[in-house]
DNA sequence: GCAATGGTTCGATGATGTGCGAACATCGAA
DNA sequence: TTCGATGTTCGCACATCATCGAACCATTGC
């Protein structure tokens, strides 16, 4: 071990971290990815990651009423869905929607998802 | 109260059936609408009213590799979810898509999902 | 009245999903 | 090297869901 394996750090041939299993939307069916966004937190997450900019929320700036095991869970399905991009960052691991390949390939869903106020689980009440 | 109880059949006030318990569109959760689009039988049973006119299909009329009781399920599902209307025909029970209503309510949620020619979620019987 | 058709309801069951706590691994800093 | 912060993985518990078979009910037609 010298001067080879000390600066890279973000596509791979370091067994360090397994580096995220991404998989493109692409390859994601509809199915999966309605069931993704099915989710009181995961849509939460979408939400906040969607008025954020790239790479700028890490996994533990979301205050979701869950513990970390859990909301480790949710960020892989979120990555099984094609929805997010995860990049680790120092000790951190930091996210990023993937609006326009999701997008791509479900013209209108993401859209038509982020369009809802926000009024979703807490009270469905006055829309008329 | 006389001549009543004979050829009125729809809203209310026989005991001869429980008539179909419908939620509005407005009163659906987000999460509640993606969960019930997020399985393969429920939208092709979506994708199949959308192609039909209204009151066109009965509830046994379409392909699916279930049993009854399960089908039933199913249609209550897409009931509570503001996604169809049902009405009694007879002996059968026949669907409307609610496209408008369900449409004012999650604006483009439904054409994304209707938009997709997904290789995967055509049929429920043979794929993958 | 009686049988057939079309759906619903009732348990039961297996599968899936969500949550937790604890243990483990990695990176950055002291 | 040791420590603290950040996530992941590993059981495990609990809830929800999709499905079935059987029983049941309503309507239609004989």
């Amino acid at each position: 071990m010298s001067a080879s394996a000390s600066a890279e750090s973000q596509t791979q041939g370091r067994a360090g971290r397994p580096a995220p299993e991404h998989t493109h939307p692409d390859e994601v069916s509809l199915t999966a990815a309605l069931a993704a966004l099915a989710d009181p937190v995961r849509l939460y997450l979408i939400r906040e990651l969607a008025r954020s900019a790239d790479w700028e929320r890490t996994c533990g700036s979301f205050d979701v009423p869950i513990g970390k095991a859990a909301l480790s869970h949710h960020f892989a399905v979120l990555r099984g869905a094609g929805l997010i991009e995860q990049r680790d960052a120092g000790t951190k691991r930091a996210n990023r929607l993937r609006r326009a390949e999701f997008d791509r390939r479900f013209p209108g869903l993401l859209g038509a998802v982020l369009r809802e106020g926000a009024p979703d689980e807490r009270a469905p009440s006055q829309s008329r």
